[in-house]
DNA sequence: TCTGGGGTCCTGTATCCG
DNA sequence: TCTGCGGATACAGGACCC
């Protein structure tokens, strides 16, 4: 969901050119609040504040007319209360959103089958393939805007690009309510322009190493040397930075990802330093990580938790089960213990429960036998026993004989070594 | 003014193993 | 027997995204 306000808003003329695109990037505007103004028509119009008002809410979502006092998505709500005092406080209604994200997201689909949902607001599609049944990337894009106007009476911005950075980029100048098509041949000049922030990956502390480095704008990191961004960011961040200030971007639109870990965190309204409440809390948000496991027919090997003191520092503590689970007793006892390690000074403000390293439930662990990415380590352990005793000297037989050892195979056997 | 809840990814360190 | 090295993995912390 976009944080902006609206101001510098850039959008395409009806003859824009599209060459060379066919990424498009999808973004409801103020969605939580659109949604709630959609249900209420008296809230048209005025300054809307999605979250909760007591305790310790922030701002999930806020309308644009909020948004021209300051108040953004993440801000506590007292805060932007202060800022924008006449502003309507909305609780939010998560089962409303995501029916009406279900509605929307059939209508990309209506588009192209090559959708991928990022969020409950927002998708990639790749429409290169539907440029016969809808026409050019640009067409899909105003056609697709129309549509969900119609069927949903939202708002949405859309960019269109070759690549899904340079469309995510475009969306977001868009807001709201705008369509901003950046052709192949423009990418470069749309890029240098805009400042190291809006880069995909930089956030707050990103862009401080950066500016302290007087690299501010996309043309500047053009010219800095790799090292540079590297000491900087990290390699990581620092080689993707360099490739997306270029432009490249070759990630395909991905239909089909799946969730690496599921979870709950609860933060209290007040800190609490009773053990037994902590533990109980515990127990229940591992109940529900275990019902959410049995729901999607998974199970997790590993369960981590997370702990915030009322001074907002967090620990995390995580552990590998003996054998993966999805029953809510197990996690918990695994929660229970982890929690028993952390050296607690401070009353505890939030607590949460994780469930990582996901896996069908009922799988046998994957063996040497089915599992590709030992089959590959095997071969590559195989080269490199060719290479240094001379090929035949080292036989996949003596290897997986080695490895067996005429024993059951660990159910999660480290890859082979030539010593 | 006082910082939600759902995630992903990266990095540094510790540890195991041969 | 001890030690160093390098690869792999586990764990903790943190940045980032919506």
């Amino acid at each position: 969901m976009g944080r902006g306000d609206g101001t510098g808003r850039l959008v395409s003329p009806p003859d824009a050119d599209d060459a060379g695109t066919g990424i498009l990037h999808v973004d409801m505007d103020a969605f939580y609040a659109a949604v709630e103004i959609l249900d209420d028509r008296t809230l048209k119009g005025k300054p809307i504040i999605v979250g909760a008002p007591e305790g310790r809410g922030v701002v999930s979502s806020a309308s644009y007319e909020a948004r021209r006092f300051g108040v953004r998505s993440a801000m506590p709500v007292g805060q932007a209360l202060r800022l924008c005092p006449t502003a309507i406080v909305v609780m939010p209604h998560f089962e409303r959103y995501l029916a009406l994200s279900a509605e929307v997201m059939r209508i990309f689909r209506e588009f192209t089958p090559l959708v991928e949902p990022l969020s409950i607001d927002e998708a990639f599609l790749d429409v290169r393939g539907a440029r016969r049944l809808w026409g050019s990337p640009g067409e899909i894009a105003r056609m697709l805007r129309a549509r969900v106007l119609d069927e949903t009476g939202l708002t949405c911005s859309v960019g269109v690009a070759a690549t899904k950075h340079v469309a995510k980029m475009a969306s977001t100048i868009s807001k709201p309510d705008g369509l901003l098509i950046v052709a192949e041949a423009d990418t470069a000049a749309f890029l240098a322009a805009r400042p190291v922030r809006a880069l995909w990956g930089v956030g707050p502390k990103a862009a401080e190493a950066l500016e302290g480095r007087g690299i501010r704008t996309v043309a500047d990191v053009l010219e800095a040397p790799r090292s540079v961004l590297d000491r900087a960011l990290g390699a990581a961040t620092g080689d993707r930075i360099w490739h997306l200030a270029r432009g490249v971007d070759p990630r395909e639109v991905d239909t089909e990802r799946v969730e690496k870990s599921v979870g709950h965190e609860e933060t209290f309204d007040v800190d609490i330093d009773d053990t037994a409440i902590l533990r109980s809390e515990l127990r229940r948000l591992a109940d529900r990580v275990g019902a959410r496991l049995r729901a999607n027919g998974w199970e997790a090997a590993t369960i981590a938790i997370k702990v915030r003191f009322a001074d907002f520092s967090t620990v995390n503590r995580s552990q590998t089960l003996s054998e993966p689970t999805a029953v809510g007793q197990r996690i918990g006892d695994a929660a229970h213990d982890l929690f028993a390690s952390i050296d607690r000074r401070l009353p505890v403000r939030l607590v949460g429960v994780r469930a990582e390293k996901l896996r069908p439930a009922g799988v046998a662990p994957p063996s040497l036998w089915d599992d590709d990415e030992e089959w590959r380590r095997l071969e590559g352990a195989l080269d490199d026993a060719a290479a240094r005793f001379g090929r035949g000297a080292v036989t996949r037989a003596t290897l997986l004989g080695g490895m067996r050892g005429g024993r059951t195979l660990p159910s999660n056997p480290r890859p082979p070594r030539i010593d």
